[in-house]
DNA sequence: ATTATTATTAACCATTTAGTCAGTTAATCG
DNA sequence: CGATTAACTGACTAAATGGTTAATAATAAT
């Protein structure tokens, strides 16, 4: 055995055993918010003891750390750039493809991040903020040129990424009350391009680029 | 003084403690989540002793449910009735602006219900959920039929409703952060205007109604 | 005024919970 | 192998929490 694959294996048991607890406890955080998570319900979805889990993450408030950082990067790799020289049509068509993905993909990462938000956002780091600010005006500033340009409709471009976040997010969200509303116990792979061709239509569409 | 005055005497010291509670329990449970919201924070924030709140409130779940059922009460009567005769235009605007308001003016039912679809409804009776489909398939339908008779374009009315619904909400739910990202202490009344104004505009056309 | 009802609250209790610790077992390494 | 480090865990504790109770004060009814 070379000494790659020895540090691979202690690594794993680490990296194993976290990635377990994470994935338990963001199912808990969700389900029982911050605080009606407890240590323990997050142990037994592990299926391991309690003692292992405050062993690897030294406690609660780290692991609402972790789940919620991982979000973060995982929103920051999934959100396909928004490019100048593609135009606005396709800007937008990437823009809500990716959004809507993330939100059947990762439904459970985006309902955690709404809770964070909704609750005043009180665990975000302010470079997390900052980050979004600085995302959101970018982007803005490219669609305002489109519009100085005469390529799209006149709409307030910070609004319309409003608009856009929203109406995606919406499908992790609040994908409860939509399946609800279907009557449907599960969202199917044929949901996700309807309605992603749903919203590009009408959104496309509501700034003129059709 | 005749009895209806000390009638409505008699009843005024329970219903202003009850308001009193509702109103500290409803920015609790936004702030904290069902779980992290004690009753002693409802009590410190009402100004009242902790066995004040279970004497008129049997336990805390009782008291979760009255600022749910005031929400679902608020929500039923701010949303005016979409209805046939006044075709799609007025149908869609009305809607926007009913439920735009109703974001700025109380964020935190919309909050407080944002939060309970994201955990999965578990606090919702199914008649509120059985409620909800079928005002959405009525709607649904009204829209339906202006699409087949060639008043507006062909789009999903299901999923129509689940967009204004979500554009309309965010501004309530994600308060936090439209405010950080537009670099704002607080919104303001011509916020409410712009808002409506552009949801308004990018959605009529969306739906071909310009 | 006297009684009855409603409102108020301090003190208390059983349970839950986050976090600690000390001791054990398993993996890694020279 | 022997030693070192990492992984694991049962048992425990202090604090917090939801809810009860019993006793008192205020208000209303007769």
């Amino acid at each position: 055995m070379t000494s790659e694959i020895l540090e691979k294996k202690t690594g794993n048991i680490r990296a194993k055993s976290q990635v377990k607890i994470l994935t338990a406890a963001r199912t808990e955080f969700v389900l029982q918010g911050y605080r009606g998570a407890t240590v323990q319900s997050i142990a037994d979805r592990a299926e391991l003891p309690k003692a292992n889990i405050l062993y690897y993450f030294k406690n609660k408030e780290n692991i609402y750390h972790a789940v919620l950082e991982h979000t973060l990067e995982m929103w920051d790799e999934g959100i396909g750039d928004i490019e100048a020289d593609q135009g606005p049509k396709v800007a937008i068509e990437k823009f809500i493809e990716a959004k809507v993905r993330m939100s059947f993909n990762h439904p459970e990462s985006s309902k955690i991040y709404a809770m964070e938000i909704i609750q005043g956002a009180q665990h975000l780091k302010d470079y997390a903020r900052t980050y979004q600010r600085q995302w959101v005006r970018e982007k803005a500033k490219l669609f305002q040129q489109w519009i100085d340009n005469g390529e799209m409709a006149n709409v307030d471009p910070v609004h319309l990424i409003f608009l856009i976040w929203s109406a995606t997010q919406h499908y992790a969200d609040f994908e409860t009350q939509i399946l609800t509303i279907m009557n449907r116990a599960d969202f199917e792979e044929e949901d996700v391009e309807q309605v992603i061709a749903f919203l590009c239509d009408i959104i496309l569409r509501g700034c003129g680029l059709t």
